[in-house]
DNA sequence: TCTTGTCGGATTGTTCAACAATCCGCTACC
DNA sequence: GGTAGCGGATTGTTGAACAATCCGACAAGA
Protein backbone atom coordinates (compact mmCIF):
# COMPACT_ATOMS: atom_id res chain seq x y z
CA UNK A 1 0.00 0.00 0.00
CA UNK A 2 2.12 2.68 -1.18
CA UNK A 3 -0.27 5.97 -0.61
CA UNK A 4 -0.30 7.87 2.08
CA UNK A 5 -2.47 7.25 5.21
CA UNK A 6 -4.85 10.37 4.41
CA UNK A 7 -5.30 9.08 0.40
CA UNK A 8 -6.45 6.09 2.20
CA UNK A 9 -8.98 7.20 4.48
CA UNK A 10 -10.31 9.10 1.84
CA UNK A 11 -10.68 6.13 -0.55
CA UNK A 12 -12.69 4.81 1.94
CA UNK A 13 -15.68 7.56 2.13
CA UNK A 14 -18.05 6.96 4.89
CA UNK A 15 -17.84 3.29 5.83
CA UNK A 16 -21.67 1.80 6.82
CA UNK A 17 -21.77 0.91 10.48
CA UNK A 18 -21.07 -2.59 11.14
CA UNK A 19 -24.19 -4.73 11.84
CA UNK A 20 -24.97 -5.15 15.43
CA UNK A 21 -23.83 -8.35 17.20
CA UNK A 22 -26.07 -9.83 19.20
CA UNK A 23 -25.93 -12.16 21.72
CA UNK A 24 -27.51 -15.63 22.09
CA UNK A 25 -29.78 -14.61 24.38
CA UNK A 26 -31.14 -11.62 22.44
CA UNK A 27 -31.44 -13.86 19.22
CA UNK A 28 -33.82 -15.99 21.35
CA UNK A 29 -35.71 -13.28 22.44
CA UNK A 30 -35.74 -12.07 18.81
CA UNK A 31 -36.91 -15.04 17.42
CA UNK A 32 -39.35 -15.62 20.10
CA UNK A 33 -40.81 -11.85 19.41
CA UNK A 34 -41.49 -12.42 15.90
CA UNK A 35 -43.30 -15.64 16.60
CA UNK A 36 -45.82 -14.31 18.56
CA UNK A 37 -45.94 -11.76 15.94
CA UNK A 38 -46.89 -13.91 13.13
CA UNK A 39 -49.44 -15.77 15.19
CA UNK A 40 -47.47 -19.06 15.39
CA UNK A 41 -47.21 -18.39 19.41
CA UNK A 42 -50.62 -17.63 19.97
CA UNK A 43 -52.02 -15.19 22.91
CA UNK A 44 -52.33 -18.08 26.00
CA UNK A 45 -49.72 -20.27 24.66
CA UNK A 46 -46.92 -21.42 27.77
CA UNK A 47 -43.34 -20.22 26.64
CA UNK A 48 -41.90 -23.86 27.74
CA UNK A 49 -38.15 -23.20 28.50
CA UNK A 50 -37.22 -26.60 28.29
CA UNK A 51 -38.81 -27.11 24.91
CA UNK A 52 -37.45 -24.11 23.85
CA UNK A 53 -34.00 -24.41 24.38
CA UNK A 54 -34.10 -28.15 22.70
CA UNK A 55 -35.48 -26.24 19.94
CA UNK A 56 -33.38 -23.75 19.70
CA UNK A 57 -30.21 -26.18 20.73
CA UNK A 58 -29.14 -23.65 23.22
CA UNK A 59 -29.23 -23.71 26.81
CA UNK A 60 -32.18 -23.51 29.26
CA UNK A 61 -30.19 -20.59 31.13
CA UNK A 62 -30.04 -18.51 27.56
CA UNK A 63 -33.80 -19.33 27.61
CA UNK A 64 -34.59 -17.43 30.74
CA UNK A 65 -32.55 -14.57 29.74
CA UNK A 66 -34.25 -14.53 26.97
CA UNK A 67 -37.66 -14.41 28.97
CA UNK A 68 -36.37 -11.55 30.87
CA UNK A 69 -35.80 -9.09 28.03
CA UNK A 70 -39.47 -10.11 26.75
CA UNK A 71 -40.61 -9.15 30.17
CA UNK A 72 -40.55 -5.28 29.80
CA UNK A 73 -42.72 -5.38 26.53
CA UNK A 74 -46.07 -6.81 27.38
CA UNK A 75 -46.31 -9.18 24.76
CA UNK A 76 -45.65 -12.01 27.62
CA UNK A 77 -46.94 -12.23 30.95
CA UNK A 78 -44.29 -13.92 33.61
CA UNK A 79 -45.93 -15.83 36.13
CA UNK A 80 -43.52 -16.74 39.10
CA UNK A 81 -43.23 -20.38 39.45
CA UNK A 82 -45.82 -21.21 36.98
CA UNK A 83 -44.08 -19.75 33.45
CA UNK A 84 -44.36 -17.24 31.08
CA UNK A 85 -47.06 -17.31 28.99
CA UNK A 86 -48.07 -15.09 25.34
CA UNK A 87 -50.21 -12.11 26.79
CA UNK A 88 -54.10 -12.37 26.03
CA UNK A 89 -55.42 -8.93 25.26
CA UNK A 90 -59.22 -8.25 26.29
CA UNK A 91 -61.62 -5.48 25.66
CA UNK A 92 -59.69 -3.29 28.54
CA UNK A 93 -56.41 -3.70 27.34
CA UNK A 94 -57.84 -2.96 23.76
CA UNK A 95 -59.59 -0.01 25.32
CA UNK A 96 -56.26 1.17 26.92
CA UNK A 97 -54.40 0.81 23.90
CA UNK A 98 -56.30 3.21 21.86
CA UNK A 99 -56.32 5.65 24.83
CA UNK A 100 -53.34 6.06 24.68
CA UNK A 101 -53.60 6.44 21.04
CA UNK A 102 -55.72 9.01 20.98
CA UNK A 103 -53.40 10.75 23.04
CA UNK A 104 -50.20 10.30 21.23
CA UNK A 105 -50.92 10.05 17.73
CA UNK A 106 -51.65 13.58 17.30
CA UNK A 107 -49.16 15.26 19.00
CA UNK A 108 -46.92 15.69 15.88
CA UNK A 109 -49.97 16.54 13.46
CA UNK A 110 -48.71 20.58 12.88
CA UNK A 111 -45.13 19.13 12.28
CA UNK A 112 -46.51 16.46 9.77
CA UNK A 113 -48.23 18.67 7.71
CA UNK A 114 -45.42 21.05 7.69
CA UNK A 115 -42.81 18.96 6.37
CA UNK A 116 -43.35 17.89 2.74
CA UNK A 117 -40.99 14.23 3.22
CA UNK A 118 -43.16 13.35 6.21
CA UNK A 119 -46.65 13.60 3.87
CA UNK A 120 -44.79 12.05 1.10
CA UNK A 121 -43.91 9.48 3.18
CA UNK A 122 -47.23 8.68 4.50
CA UNK A 123 -48.97 9.37 0.67
CA UNK A 124 -46.90 6.60 -0.52
CA UNK A 125 -47.77 4.13 2.65
CA UNK A 126 -51.64 4.93 1.79
CA UNK A 127 -51.26 3.91 -2.22
CA UNK A 128 -49.00 0.67 -0.55
CA UNK A 129 -52.22 0.19 1.42
CA UNK A 130 -54.51 0.95 -1.47
CA UNK A 131 -52.82 -1.29 -4.06
CA UNK A 132 -52.48 -4.21 -0.99
CA UNK A 133 -56.12 -4.20 -0.60
CA UNK A 134 -56.98 -4.23 -4.37
CA UNK A 135 -54.61 -7.25 -4.51
CA UNK A 136 -56.38 -8.78 -1.40
CA UNK A 137 -53.48 -8.81 0.40
CA UNK A 138 -54.58 -7.78 3.83
CA UNK A 139 -51.63 -8.81 5.81
CA UNK A 140 -49.67 -6.08 3.57
CA UNK A 141 -52.87 -3.24 4.15
CA UNK A 142 -52.52 -3.94 7.98
CA UNK A 143 -48.30 -3.36 7.73
CA UNK A 144 -48.69 -0.42 6.27
CA UNK A 145 -51.54 1.10 8.29
CA UNK A 146 -49.00 0.37 11.19
CA UNK A 147 -46.44 2.06 9.19
CA UNK A 148 -48.19 4.80 8.52
CA UNK A 149 -49.22 5.35 12.07
CA UNK A 150 -46.26 4.61 13.21
CA UNK A 151 -44.90 7.79 11.18
CA UNK A 152 -47.30 10.25 12.93
CA UNK A 153 -45.74 8.76 16.17
CA UNK A 154 -41.92 8.94 15.32
CA UNK A 155 -42.49 12.78 13.47
CA UNK A 156 -42.68 14.00 17.03
CA UNK A 157 -39.10 13.01 17.32
CA UNK A 158 -39.18 11.10 20.61
CA UNK A 159 -37.45 8.54 21.26
CA UNK A 160 -39.44 7.82 24.53
CA UNK A 161 -42.86 8.31 22.40
CA UNK A 162 -41.25 6.21 19.61
CA UNK A 163 -40.19 3.42 22.17
CA UNK A 164 -43.37 3.49 23.65
CA UNK A 165 -45.17 3.16 20.36
CA UNK A 166 -43.15 0.31 19.09
CA UNK A 167 -44.28 -1.52 21.90
CA UNK A 168 -47.59 -0.37 21.49
CA UNK A 169 -48.11 -1.88 17.76
CA UNK A 170 -46.64 -5.43 19.10
CA UNK A 171 -49.38 -5.63 21.61
CA UNK A 172 -51.96 -4.36 18.88
CA UNK A 173 -50.84 -6.90 16.59
CA UNK A 174 -51.66 -9.28 19.51
CA UNK A 175 -54.88 -8.17 19.95
CA UNK A 176 -55.29 -8.40 16.21
CA UNK A 177 -54.19 -12.29 16.23
CA UNK A 178 -57.83 -13.02 17.50
CA UNK A 179 -59.53 -11.77 14.38
CA UNK A 180 -61.04 -14.05 11.97
CA UNK A 181 -61.28 -11.60 9.05
CA UNK A 182 -58.70 -8.88 8.64
CA UNK A 183 -60.33 -7.48 5.20
CA UNK A 184 -63.40 -6.63 7.77
CA UNK A 185 -61.55 -4.55 9.50
CA UNK A 186 -58.70 -3.29 7.31
CA UNK A 187 -61.28 -2.17 4.81
CA UNK A 188 -63.32 0.63 5.93
CA UNK A 189 -60.34 2.50 7.25
CA UNK A 190 -58.22 2.79 4.14
CA UNK A 191 -60.30 5.22 2.95
CA UNK A 192 -59.82 7.60 6.17
CA UNK A 193 -56.30 7.27 5.95
CA UNK A 194 -56.67 8.92 2.87
CA UNK A 195 -58.53 11.89 3.94
CA UNK A 196 -56.11 12.63 6.67
CA UNK A 197 -53.76 12.66 4.38
CA UNK A 198 -54.98 14.53 2.01
CA UNK A 199 -56.02 17.17 4.97
CA UNK A 200 -52.55 17.06 6.11
CA UNK A 201 -51.73 18.33 3.12
CA UNK A 202 -53.73 21.05 3.07
CA UNK A 203 -52.28 22.10 6.05
CA UNK A 204 -55.54 21.49 7.63
CA UNK A 205 -54.17 20.33 10.63
CA UNK A 206 -57.62 21.10 13.42
CA UNK A 207 -59.80 18.86 10.71
CA UNK A 208 -56.94 16.67 10.43
CA UNK A 209 -56.90 15.85 14.18
CA UNK A 210 -60.29 15.57 14.53
CA UNK A 211 -60.60 13.07 11.80
CA UNK A 212 -57.95 10.95 13.52
CA UNK A 213 -59.77 11.36 16.33
CA UNK A 214 -63.01 9.77 14.78
CA UNK A 215 -60.37 7.21 13.00
CA UNK A 216 -59.26 5.59 16.22
CA UNK A 217 -62.80 5.87 18.06
CA UNK A 218 -64.03 3.94 15.37
CA UNK A 219 -61.33 1.22 15.01
CA UNK A 220 -61.47 0.69 18.32
CA UNK A 221 -65.43 0.09 18.43
CA UNK A 222 -64.81 -1.94 15.27
CA UNK A 223 -61.91 -4.22 17.24
CA UNK A 224 -64.30 -4.30 20.10
CA UNK A 225 -67.80 -5.54 18.44
CA UNK A 226 -65.29 -8.53 16.88
CA UNK A 227 -63.55 -9.60 20.54
CA UNK A 228 -66.40 -8.98 22.41
CA UNK A 229 -68.71 -10.95 20.21
CA UNK B 1 -68.70 -23.31 61.45
CA UNK B 2 -72.52 -23.41 61.04
CA UNK B 3 -73.02 -20.71 58.78
CA UNK B 4 -74.22 -21.44 54.85
CA UNK B 5 -71.48 -20.80 52.90
CA UNK B 6 -72.78 -18.33 50.87
CA UNK B 7 -72.82 -16.35 54.73
CA UNK B 8 -69.25 -17.60 54.96
CA UNK B 9 -68.61 -15.35 51.46
CA UNK B 10 -70.29 -12.80 52.59
CA UNK B 11 -68.61 -12.35 55.82
CA UNK B 12 -65.21 -12.12 54.05
CA UNK B 13 -65.88 -9.39 51.91
CA UNK B 14 -63.50 -8.10 49.50
CA UNK B 15 -59.99 -9.56 50.40
CA UNK B 16 -56.97 -7.66 49.53
CA UNK B 17 -54.71 -8.43 46.81
CA UNK B 18 -51.78 -10.75 48.13
CA UNK B 19 -48.33 -9.31 48.53
CA UNK B 20 -46.70 -9.89 45.10
CA UNK B 21 -43.60 -12.29 45.67
CA UNK B 22 -40.52 -11.44 43.57
CA UNK B 23 -38.06 -14.25 42.34
CA UNK B 24 -34.18 -13.15 43.04
CA UNK B 25 -33.48 -11.85 39.89
CA UNK B 26 -36.28 -9.61 40.20
CA UNK B 27 -34.67 -8.68 44.02
CA UNK B 28 -31.13 -8.34 42.34
CA UNK B 29 -32.42 -5.83 39.72
CA UNK B 30 -34.54 -4.29 42.74
CA UNK B 31 -31.56 -4.30 44.63
CA UNK B 32 -29.48 -1.95 41.16
CA UNK B 33 -31.91 0.09 40.51
CA UNK B 34 -32.37 1.66 43.96
CA UNK B 35 -28.29 2.05 44.45
CA UNK B 36 -28.57 3.30 40.92
CA UNK B 37 -31.32 5.98 41.84
CA UNK B 38 -29.31 6.88 45.08
CA UNK B 39 -26.11 7.71 43.80
CA UNK B 40 -24.24 4.19 44.90
CA UNK B 41 -23.57 3.82 41.17
CA UNK B 42 -22.59 6.50 39.35
CA UNK B 43 -23.67 7.12 35.51
CA UNK B 44 -20.28 5.29 33.49
CA UNK B 45 -19.64 2.83 36.53
CA UNK B 46 -19.63 -0.81 35.44
CA UNK B 47 -22.00 -3.92 37.22
CA UNK B 48 -19.50 -6.57 37.76
CA UNK B 49 -21.14 -10.07 37.61
CA UNK B 50 -19.08 -11.70 39.87
CA UNK B 51 -18.81 -8.74 42.34
CA UNK B 52 -22.24 -8.29 42.50
CA UNK B 53 -22.77 -11.96 42.89
CA UNK B 54 -20.57 -12.78 45.26
CA UNK B 55 -21.69 -9.64 47.50
CA UNK B 56 -25.42 -10.30 47.22
CA UNK B 57 -24.70 -14.21 47.56
CA UNK B 58 -26.73 -14.61 44.78
CA UNK B 59 -25.95 -16.73 41.27
CA UNK B 60 -23.71 -15.22 38.60
CA UNK B 61 -26.56 -16.13 36.68
CA UNK B 62 -29.31 -14.53 38.35
CA UNK B 63 -27.76 -11.55 38.07
CA UNK B 64 -27.35 -11.77 35.13
CA UNK B 65 -30.66 -12.35 34.64
CA UNK B 66 -31.34 -8.93 36.82
CA UNK B 67 -29.26 -7.30 34.13
CA UNK B 68 -31.63 -8.57 31.08
CA UNK B 69 -34.29 -7.00 33.69
CA UNK B 70 -33.00 -3.81 33.74
CA UNK B 71 -32.18 -4.02 30.08
CA UNK B 72 -35.20 -1.61 28.99
CA UNK B 73 -34.78 1.02 31.59
CA UNK B 74 -32.67 3.17 30.13
CA UNK B 75 -30.51 3.11 33.52
CA UNK B 76 -28.03 0.69 32.08
CA UNK B 77 -26.24 0.18 28.91
CA UNK B 78 -25.45 -3.38 27.72
CA UNK B 79 -22.70 -4.27 25.92
CA UNK B 80 -21.40 -7.33 24.19
CA UNK B 81 -18.40 -8.73 25.86
CA UNK B 82 -17.78 -5.71 27.30
CA UNK B 83 -20.40 -5.48 30.81
CA UNK B 84 -22.96 -3.56 31.89
CA UNK B 85 -22.82 0.01 33.02
CA UNK B 86 -24.70 2.45 34.58
CA UNK B 87 -25.61 5.15 31.59
CA UNK B 88 -24.57 8.47 31.42
CA UNK B 89 -26.67 11.38 30.28
CA UNK B 90 -25.31 13.41 28.41
CA UNK B 91 -26.97 16.80 26.65
CA UNK B 92 -28.78 15.13 24.11
CA UNK B 93 -30.04 12.90 26.79
CA UNK B 94 -31.33 15.89 28.70
CA UNK B 95 -32.61 17.58 25.44
CA UNK B 96 -34.40 14.14 24.67
CA UNK B 97 -36.24 13.69 27.73
CA UNK B 98 -37.31 17.06 27.97
CA UNK B 99 -38.36 16.79 24.30
CA UNK B 100 -40.55 14.34 25.60
CA UNK B 101 -41.82 16.24 29.10
CA UNK B 102 -43.10 19.17 26.74
CA UNK B 103 -45.35 16.32 24.28
CA UNK B 104 -46.79 14.48 27.08
CA UNK B 105 -46.94 16.77 30.51
CA UNK B 106 -49.13 18.79 29.00
CA UNK B 107 -51.81 15.84 27.56
CA UNK B 108 -54.13 15.81 30.54
CA UNK B 109 -54.24 19.62 31.68
CA UNK B 110 -57.89 19.35 31.35
CA UNK B 111 -58.50 16.67 33.07
CA UNK B 112 -56.94 17.81 35.68
CA UNK B 113 -58.29 21.29 36.00
CA UNK B 114 -61.70 19.75 36.50
CA UNK B 115 -60.83 16.94 39.21
CA UNK B 116 -61.10 18.48 42.13
CA UNK B 117 -59.14 15.27 44.07
CA UNK B 118 -55.93 15.83 41.31
CA UNK B 119 -55.75 19.95 41.95
CA UNK B 120 -56.01 18.79 45.58
CA UNK B 121 -53.16 16.43 45.42
CA UNK B 122 -51.29 18.64 43.04
CA UNK B 123 -51.74 21.27 45.87
CA UNK B 124 -50.46 19.21 48.68
CA UNK B 125 -47.13 18.42 46.84
CA UNK B 126 -46.19 22.01 46.24
CA UNK B 127 -46.70 22.64 49.61
CA UNK B 128 -45.11 19.58 50.59
CA UNK B 129 -42.15 20.70 48.07
CA UNK B 130 -42.61 24.72 49.79
CA UNK B 131 -42.12 23.04 53.15
CA UNK B 132 -39.19 20.85 52.39
CA UNK B 133 -37.41 23.79 51.11
CA UNK B 134 -37.82 26.03 54.09
CA UNK B 135 -36.59 23.16 56.26
CA UNK B 136 -33.22 22.89 53.24
CA UNK B 137 -33.95 19.22 52.55
CA UNK B 138 -33.38 19.30 49.07
CA UNK B 139 -34.26 15.89 48.30
CA UNK B 140 -37.23 15.98 49.31
CA UNK B 141 -37.91 19.10 47.17
CA UNK B 142 -37.07 16.81 44.87
CA UNK B 143 -39.26 14.00 45.34
CA UNK B 144 -42.38 15.91 45.67
CA UNK B 145 -41.32 17.83 42.61
CA UNK B 146 -41.16 14.40 40.46
CA UNK B 147 -44.18 13.09 41.89
CA UNK B 148 -45.86 16.24 40.77
CA UNK B 149 -45.09 15.94 37.38
CA UNK B 150 -45.79 12.26 37.58
CA UNK B 151 -49.12 13.38 38.41
CA UNK B 152 -49.83 15.42 35.43
CA UNK B 153 -48.63 12.83 33.34
CA UNK B 154 -51.03 9.90 35.41
CA UNK B 155 -54.40 11.46 34.96
CA UNK B 156 -54.10 11.34 31.37
CA UNK B 157 -54.82 7.73 32.35
CA UNK B 158 -52.46 5.54 29.86
CA UNK B 159 -50.49 2.46 31.56
CA UNK B 160 -48.84 3.06 28.38
CA UNK B 161 -47.59 6.71 29.36
CA UNK B 162 -47.48 6.45 33.20
CA UNK B 163 -44.59 3.53 32.71
CA UNK B 164 -42.90 5.23 29.49
CA UNK B 165 -43.33 8.24 32.41
CA UNK B 166 -41.65 6.17 35.02
CA UNK B 167 -38.58 5.20 32.95
CA UNK B 168 -37.94 8.58 32.08
CA UNK B 169 -37.99 9.82 35.67
CA UNK B 170 -35.97 7.13 36.18
CA UNK B 171 -33.35 8.52 33.29
CA UNK B 172 -33.75 12.07 34.60
CA UNK B 173 -32.44 10.92 37.91
CA UNK B 174 -29.14 9.81 36.41
CA UNK B 175 -29.04 13.35 34.93
CA UNK B 176 -29.92 14.93 38.04
CA UNK B 177 -27.11 12.61 39.94
CA UNK B 178 -24.13 14.88 37.98
CA UNK B 179 -25.21 17.88 39.88
CA UNK B 180 -23.48 19.36 42.41
CA UNK B 181 -26.12 21.92 43.85
CA UNK B 182 -29.62 20.60 44.25
CA UNK B 183 -30.93 23.76 45.13
CA UNK B 184 -29.59 26.13 42.72
CA UNK B 185 -31.61 23.80 40.28
CA UNK B 186 -35.21 23.77 41.90
CA UNK B 187 -35.77 26.07 43.99
CA UNK B 188 -36.42 28.55 41.09
CA UNK B 189 -39.05 26.24 40.35
CA UNK B 190 -40.94 25.96 43.75
CA UNK B 191 -42.74 28.87 42.64
CA UNK B 192 -43.60 28.04 39.20
CA UNK B 193 -45.08 24.50 40.43
CA UNK B 194 -47.17 26.78 42.53
CA UNK B 195 -48.27 29.39 40.00
CA UNK B 196 -48.59 26.28 37.83
CA UNK B 197 -51.21 24.61 39.89
CA UNK B 198 -53.07 28.34 40.82
CA UNK B 199 -53.86 28.34 36.76
CA UNK B 200 -54.77 24.85 36.62
CA UNK B 201 -57.57 25.70 39.91
CA UNK B 202 -58.65 28.50 38.21
CA UNK B 203 -59.73 26.08 35.34
CA UNK B 204 -57.37 28.37 33.26
CA UNK B 205 -56.34 25.53 30.75
CA UNK B 206 -54.80 27.18 28.14
CA UNK B 207 -52.64 29.30 30.92
CA UNK B 208 -51.51 26.73 32.13
CA UNK B 209 -50.27 25.11 29.56
CA UNK B 210 -48.25 27.96 28.66
CA UNK B 211 -46.64 28.31 31.82
CA UNK B 212 -45.84 23.94 32.33
CA UNK B 213 -44.16 24.15 28.57
CA UNK B 214 -42.38 27.64 30.00
CA UNK B 215 -41.38 25.72 33.18
CA UNK B 216 -39.93 23.13 31.11
CA UNK B 217 -37.82 25.22 28.73
CA UNK B 218 -36.69 26.39 31.66
CA UNK B 219 -35.74 23.76 33.43
CA UNK B 220 -34.17 21.98 30.49
CA UNK B 221 -31.78 24.97 30.17
CA UNK B 222 -31.27 25.14 33.38
CA UNK B 223 -29.90 21.74 33.55
CA UNK B 224 -27.78 21.91 30.14
CA UNK B 225 -26.00 25.39 31.37
CA UNK B 226 -24.84 22.98 34.44
CA UNK B 227 -24.12 19.97 32.72
CA UNK B 228 -22.09 21.68 29.52
CA UNK B 229 -20.51 23.86 31.95
C1' DT C 1 -71.83 -35.65 46.63
C1' DC C 2 -68.74 -32.41 48.30
C1' DT C 3 -64.63 -31.13 50.74
C1' DT C 4 -60.09 -31.81 52.32
C1' DG C 5 -55.62 -33.90 52.39
C1' DT C 6 -51.79 -36.23 50.25
C1' DC C 7 -48.78 -37.55 46.71
C1' DG C 8 -46.36 -37.57 42.41
C1' DG C 9 -45.00 -35.52 38.21
C1' DA C 10 -43.90 -31.52 35.59
C1' DT C 11 -41.93 -27.30 35.39
C1' DT C 12 -39.68 -23.38 37.02
C1' DG C 13 -35.95 -21.00 39.88
C1' DT C 14 -31.40 -21.12 41.33
C1' DT C 15 -26.83 -22.72 41.92
C1' DC C 16 -22.39 -24.28 40.50
C1' DA C 17 -18.54 -25.49 37.75
C1' DA C 18 -16.57 -25.47 33.47
C1' DC C 19 -15.24 -23.81 29.19
C1' DA C 20 -15.39 -20.66 25.11
C1' DA C 21 -15.15 -16.07 23.49
C1' DT C 22 -13.92 -11.45 23.70
C1' DC C 23 -11.66 -7.40 25.12
C1' DC C 24 -7.94 -4.71 26.73
C1' DG C 25 -3.59 -3.57 28.57
C1' DC C 26 1.09 -4.55 28.49
C1' DT C 27 5.34 -5.85 26.42
C1' DA C 28 8.42 -6.80 22.75
C1' DC C 29 9.89 -6.02 18.24
C1' DC C 30 10.53 -3.50 13.98
C1' DG D 1 5.53 5.34 16.70
C1' DG D 2 3.09 1.40 15.08
C1' DT D 3 2.12 -3.49 15.07
C1' DA D 4 1.81 -8.13 16.83
C1' DG D 5 1.38 -11.34 20.42
C1' DC D 6 0.28 -12.78 24.95
C1' DG D 7 -1.96 -13.07 29.31
C1' DG D 8 -5.40 -11.87 32.48
C1' DA D 9 -9.99 -10.41 33.46
C1' DT D 10 -14.51 -10.60 32.38
C1' DT D 11 -18.46 -11.88 29.94
C1' DG D 12 -21.39 -15.42 27.42
C1' DT D 13 -22.98 -19.95 27.35
C1' DT D 14 -23.57 -24.62 28.63
C1' DG D 15 -25.22 -28.47 31.28
C1' DA D 16 -26.12 -30.93 35.44
C1' DA D 17 -28.05 -30.90 39.78
C1' DC D 18 -31.11 -29.76 43.25
C1' DA D 19 -34.77 -26.94 45.56
C1' DA D 20 -39.21 -24.96 45.25
C1' DT D 21 -43.65 -24.54 43.54
C1' DC D 22 -47.77 -25.69 41.23
C1' DC D 23 -51.38 -28.59 39.73
C1' DG D 24 -53.89 -32.61 38.83
C1' DA D 25 -55.27 -37.00 40.37
C1' DC D 26 -56.77 -39.87 43.81
C1' DA D 27 -58.30 -41.32 48.34
C1' DA D 28 -60.62 -40.61 52.62
C1' DG D 29 -64.03 -38.60 55.45
C1' DA D 30 -68.27 -36.13 56.42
Amino acid sequence: MPSAPASVDADLGALPALPRRASTAEAVAGVLRSQIAHGRLLPGAQLREEKIAATLEVSRNTVRESFRLLAHERLVEHALHKGVFVRTVGPDGIREMYRTRRLIEPLALRDVADTKATLTALDDLVTTAEKAADAGDWEAVGTADIDFHRRLVTAANSVHLSSMFEGLLAELRLAFLRLPDREALHEPFLRRNRSLIDLLAAGDVEAASGELDDYLVAAEAALLEIVTA
